[in-house]
DNA sequence: GATCTTTGACCAAGC
DNA sequence: TGCTTGGTCAAAGAT
């Protein structure tokens, strides 16, 4: 079976909007249709217990070929992957898969209304060989609506001149064992935050959560920066200060704060005494408004992962991703309320906390912690995780190992703060996994709570955490396509990097980094829509360019600009690239 | 780029 | 009217 023209379009961060025209949708479906018996079908397992379950279908079939927009910008958005809702065929409901164009990338749209709305997505810096083409595994990200189940899933083959699609089938278990979502942050106590339908049985079984809820728990009483304090006050409320002023009596100054919702009037005011302490709060006015949730509470949004990495030629690559400077404030609460999964390639996820056995980095000053541990679940395993960023450069004679090529990705983040040092965790919320073999292939990415920017805006919660359960066929099936890749990049490390493309374009190594938001575009309009992302691991392969003068069967994907930001897309070919792994259900 | 903080200017009230 | 004073504005700076 070739699955080599079917396609997803992968986006990276930023914002997307890609309607589907009915033109469009009009031609793509009629690629398929006819083809209903060469529809794979992806099972969902226990659908009762999700109550957004009422199908059990997804179906994956071929869709188009991507050949006519690599030349042509303008009909990128035409080439999408629908998901279609089972046994509604009025409603076929689309979506495009989206990744980033760095060595990692996220992967997210939204499907609403039968059309796909928009895609937004976030990217993470990579130490990657861009330009050597030695694209790593990134991890896809759908955004969809609400509805998970009864979806088919339709990554398009080409249509050809014979106008045939090649229909391509497999089987995929999908879904689901719910993962328990760890209690609220930022020391709003929850209460026990399992969500309604989890089977704790299902839980145990499945997925060795290990304890997660009561290391909370515990961690919860540890006492975050002292420096919080102030600012949220412990109100519930936002407050911005607009004013500060000397007064008489007193060397320090005192504090104005409005509150933050927008036409709320209410106002507090921080008097000191004469030897600084906050002696008293004001309050003026009255809220026009409910306490606005609290910031992430219960809320997960993935923000990295790492890459795959071809250890098998040394070399290493690590991703590092960040969480961000608002957060920052809250970190000693949020780096202990993040949870980290682990996915193997068959979908297995293992979680696990944080803390315990930190390892400092030998340079000085430096503030960066390394954690190792073993993995529970495989003794040979270990767990690498890293807290904080470097302060100093990577050491050049260490720079291939894998320590430190982790440091490298960390040492493009921005400094630390002085008095953030004596924490274990560092302004930005971010986390390092590493892989040790892709011939042993361990990945992890982790979920963290949140990845918004700012406490008072993006509040998204998340509801469910659902993990895919593929197939040995659709496993098989990834890790073959991964050994083609492999292959080839073999070739390429073999030849010292000597070929005529890095002759011509050299070698680029890449660290960017762009935060992990919710930035999500919103749809206008669009009220309580719902949100979940699917994960996916991809096997970008060799990455190409639109553009490029060389033609597209030396790629096993395409990076493209986004219309409409600066996004970079990533266009898999080849649906074997994906690998779903997880929905997260947001509200 | 959005949001929040800082800070001198500004202003109204009170003496 | 002039000066002090607490409160606010808003531009610039910071994150
Ligand atoms: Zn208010």
């Amino acid at each position: 079976m070739d699955n080599s023209d079917s396609e997803f379009r992968l986006c990276t961060s930023g914002i997307e909007a890609h309607p589907i025209s009915g033109t469009d949708r009009v031609r793509y479906e009629s690629s398929g249709a006819g083809d209903g018996s060469s529809l794979a079908r992806y099972k969902l397992i226990s659908p009762a217990r999700l109550p957004i379950s009422t199908s059990p279908c997804i179906a994956i079939r071929p869709g188009l070929s991507p050949t006519s927009f690599l030349k042509s910008p303008v009909l990128l958005s035409n080439m999408k992957c629908s998901i279609t809702a089972n046994g509604d065929e009025n409603t076929g409901e689309k979506m495009t898969m989206m990744a980033a164009a760095e060595v990692a990338w996220w992967v997210s749209t939204t499907v609403s209304g039968g059309e796909m709305r928009w895609g937004s997505m976030l990217i993470f810096g990579q130490l990657t060989l861009v330009s050597s083409q030695l694209q790593m595994a990134p991890i896809a990200i759908l955004l969809m609506k609400e509805k998970l189940n009864g979806f088919e899933f339709k990554p398009r083959t080409r249509s050809d001149a014979s106008g045939l699609p090649t229909a391509t089938n497999y089987q995929l278990d999908v879904i689901s064992k719910e993962l328990k979502l760890p209690a609220s942050v930022h020391g709003f106590a929850s209460s026990a935050t399992t969500p309604a339908g989890v089977n704790s049985d299902e839980l145990k079984k499945g997925v060795p959560l290990n304890t997660g809820v009561q290391a909370s728990k515990s961690d919860h009483n540890e006492t975050g920066p002292p420096f919080v304090a102030e600012r949220s006050s412990n109100d519930g409320y936002n407050w911005r200060k607009y004013g500060q002023k000397l007064v008489k009596g007193s060397e320090f100054p005192r504090s104005y704060y409005k509150c933050t919702n927008s036409n709320c009037e209410a106002k507090k005011i921080f008097k000191r005494s004469h030897d600084g302490k906050i002696t008293e709060i004001v309050y003026k006015g009255t809220h026009d408004h409910p306490k606005p949730r609290p910031a992430h509470r219960d809320h997960l949004t993935i923000l990295g992962y790492f890459a795959l990495i071809l250890t098998g030629w040394k070399l290493q690559y690590s991703y590092a991703c960040v969480g961000d400077k608002q957060l920052g404030l809250f970190w000693g609460v949020k780096v202990k309320r993040r949870i980290a999964y682990k996915m193997l390639p068959d979908s297995r996820i293992w979680r696990r906390g944080w803390s315990r056995s930190y390892y400092k980095c030998a340079n000085a000053g430096c503030a960066v912690r390394k954690h190792v541990e073993r993995a529970s679940h495989d003794p040979k395993a270990v767990i690498t995780t890293y807290e904080g960023k470097h302060s100093h450069d990577v050491p050049a004679a260490k720079s291939r190992s894998h320590d430190m090529a982790a440091c490298a990705n960390l040492n493009c983040m921005s400094k630390v703060r002085s008095e953030e040092s004596n924490c274990i965790s560092l302004d930005l919320g971010f986390g390092i996994c590493s892989v040790p073999s892709v011939f042993t292939p361990i990945k992890e990415y982790m979920i963290f709570q949140s990845a918004s920017t700012y406490p008072s805006k993006h509040r998204r919660k998340t509801m469910k955490v659902l993990q895919v359960n593929n197939s040995i066929e659709m496993v098989e099936r990834f890790e073959k396509y991964r050994e083609t890749v492999k292959k080839r990049a073999r070739e390429i490390i073999q030849s010292g990097f000597n070929t005529a493309y890095l002759k011509n374009n050299g070698i680029r190594l890449s660290t960017s980094s762009e935060e992990l938001s919710e930035n999500f575009i919103n749809i206008a309009e669009v009220k309580n829509l719902k949100r979940a992302v699917i994960v996916c691991w991809t096997i970008a392969g060799t990455v190409g360019n639109v553009g490029d003068e060389r033609s597209r069967e030396d790629y096993d994907s395409v990076k493209i600009k986004g219309l409409f930001s600066k996004s970079e897309y990533l266009i898999v070919q080849n649906p074997s690239t994906v690998l779903p792994s997880f929905v997260v259900v947001l509200d």
